[in-house]
DNA sequence: CTTTTTGCAAAGCGTTTGCATTGAA
DNA sequence: TTCAATGCAAACGCTTTGCAAAAAG
């Protein structure tokens, strides 16, 4: 990703912060800055590896709470990967996912396909649905 | 569901467990066949309780093994509802999940338009796809 | 008889919480 | 100066493993 979009989704992030009345912290700009840079799906102990290159004090706990935070307010997206540890991602665009049940990596993909899919009525009728997760699962080549 | 049903699941689970070369033991039966009887889908501590019933000293780690055994040998299905324990239903007709974000409760639901979803080209260059999981979220009736 | 399965117990791993201290506003 | 955020440390929940005894084939 560019500098100057890194710029401004972080800009952009803070502005959200205060919304959600959550207080500016060192802590806080280097977990989401490093959750951007990172263009995987990181787990709270690999931001908090990256998150220590430049505030080496920071505790597993201040990382594990804010990334919940954030999720719970929206400013970021959580992938759940079962299992596993959770994992974060900004977020940008719609996109799915693929994973392979051998060695676990979880893939991007886009599909204009997926993302235009529709609701069942009764669904509808019963319940307020936000969101359709797809999740691709199988063998990718390498562990073919 | 009728119980000539599920003795013909029962028979039928037996045979694939012969074929697969796992032992028919009372425990396994015992799982299968609370498995069935459950209408939800049952985390590995409720088997427990439901088999423990009828063998009381069946350990959790039995119940453990064999549903995980059962699964990889794709006699039943698992359904990884991430921040809880993991989940298991019999495999009966293909269907999807509805997941309320605030009550946690897991609905099914059946769906031959999200059946026949295929998966993009891309994709299939590069995986090999083997299930697709549609999971939708928001927030059911009574939470609402 | 042989080999799998079982039950037990302990360890593992990621998550979650309580609390005193620190620091943002 | 106040209240939220942090760091620490411990507890927690569910999963996973090693091993000796029991049971299936």
């Amino acid at each position: 990703m560019r500098k100057e979009r890194i710029d401004e989704l972080t800009t952009e992030f803070m502005r959200k912060c205060r919304k959600s009345g959550y207080r500016i912290t060192p802590q806080r700009m280097a977990i989401y800055r490093e959750l951007l840079k990172d263009e995987g799906h990181p787990s709270i102990d690999e931001i908090l590896a990256a998150v220590r290159n430049f505030l080496p004090n920071v505790s597993f706990d201040t990382v594990y709470r804010n990334l919940i935070s954030f999720f719970e307010a929206g400013l970021i997206d959580s992938v759940e990967v079962y299992g596993g540890p959770r994992r974060f991602e900004p977020i940008l665009d719609p996109h799915h996912h693929f994973r392979c049940t051998v060695c676990g990596r979880l893939v991007d993909f886009h599909s204009f396909y997926y993302d235009s899919l529709s609701v069942p009525d009764e669904i509808k009728r019963e319940f307020n649905v936000e969101k359709i997760r797809i999740t691709l699962e199988g063998v990718c080549k390498s562990c073919k």
